[in-house]
DNA sequence: ATATATAATGATAATCATTATCATATATTA
DNA sequence: TAATATATGATAATGATTATCATTATATAT
């Protein structure tokens, strides 16, 4: 059930793997050179788009038009979001982890991974828009 | 605490209320003007980034690289969205509300509106992954 | 009410992430 | 090895969003 990659699309995963974290393409496309693991940018887009379409990666678009990828594992982060302020607080936990896994089971559509943000006022922006 | 609004903010909101559904950019710039509404489309563009930051509508970057408009209410939408067929299935039900209105008492930050979005692969294209 | 300051608007240019194109290079197969 | 298919890279094209700037409307002060 392996399956087939190119050098570069190894490149990528492996690179992602490393960061442990979310990353656009166009940084990734710098961060490769950076370590002499020089490609082109369009194969850059071209294998975050197959490695997504294998599950391998996460796909989120980001507030700011452009998309950021990581790799899928169980490893993931939420955020509350200001509007105000467009300052984003990172969840220590999935607030929704063990029902979503008891969810999961019950539905024929094969889960990877998800997406949850929240949007709102942080303390500070409540206090200031009295 | 009622905000000050243009006839332009009024019109779109007016619209996204109508609607009842998400909406991009242009797509409602379009709408607005068939409905005898003309305004230019960089003004669109301002009222909907001053009505999101105000909490009346909410604002979802889409997976095709545009963000989409809808109104900030208790009635949203979450999707089993497909990675191979590009396909998406709409919930039925959010299946984290009880669980998170509780959540949200317990938290300093107000939130407005959150998105949930489901990636994996549908029954169909499981099967044909054989 | 009128003059003045302030904010909103619209047309259009600029920006920027992403995608398409196409010639070249690499890998696969006969 | 020759023939075919696939991957790559440079760059142009696309398209949504933002910035610019002159004009118009709105609010404020006299």
């Amino acid at each position: 059930m392996t399956v087939r990659q190119t050098l570069s699309q190894q490149n990528v995963l492996n690179l992602l793997r490393e960061l442990q974290q979310e990353i656009d393409a166009q940084d990734l496309h710098l961060e490769l050179r950076r370590r002499g693991k020089k490609m082109g940018l369009a194969t850059v887009y071209r294998a975050l788009k197959f490695l997504h379409k294998e599950g391998l990666i996460q796909e989120r678009p980001s507030t700011n038009n452009k998309f950021l990828y990581s790799v899928a594992s169980s490893y993931h982060q939420h955020h509350l979001n200001c509007l105000n302020c467009q300052g984003s607080i990172v969840l220590s936990d999935c607030p929704i982890s063990e029902k979503l896994d008891r969810w999961f089971q019950s539905q024929e559509f094969k889960v990877y991974y998800h997406t949850l943000e929240f949007f709102g006022l942080c303390s500070d922006c409540q206090n200031k828009a009295t």
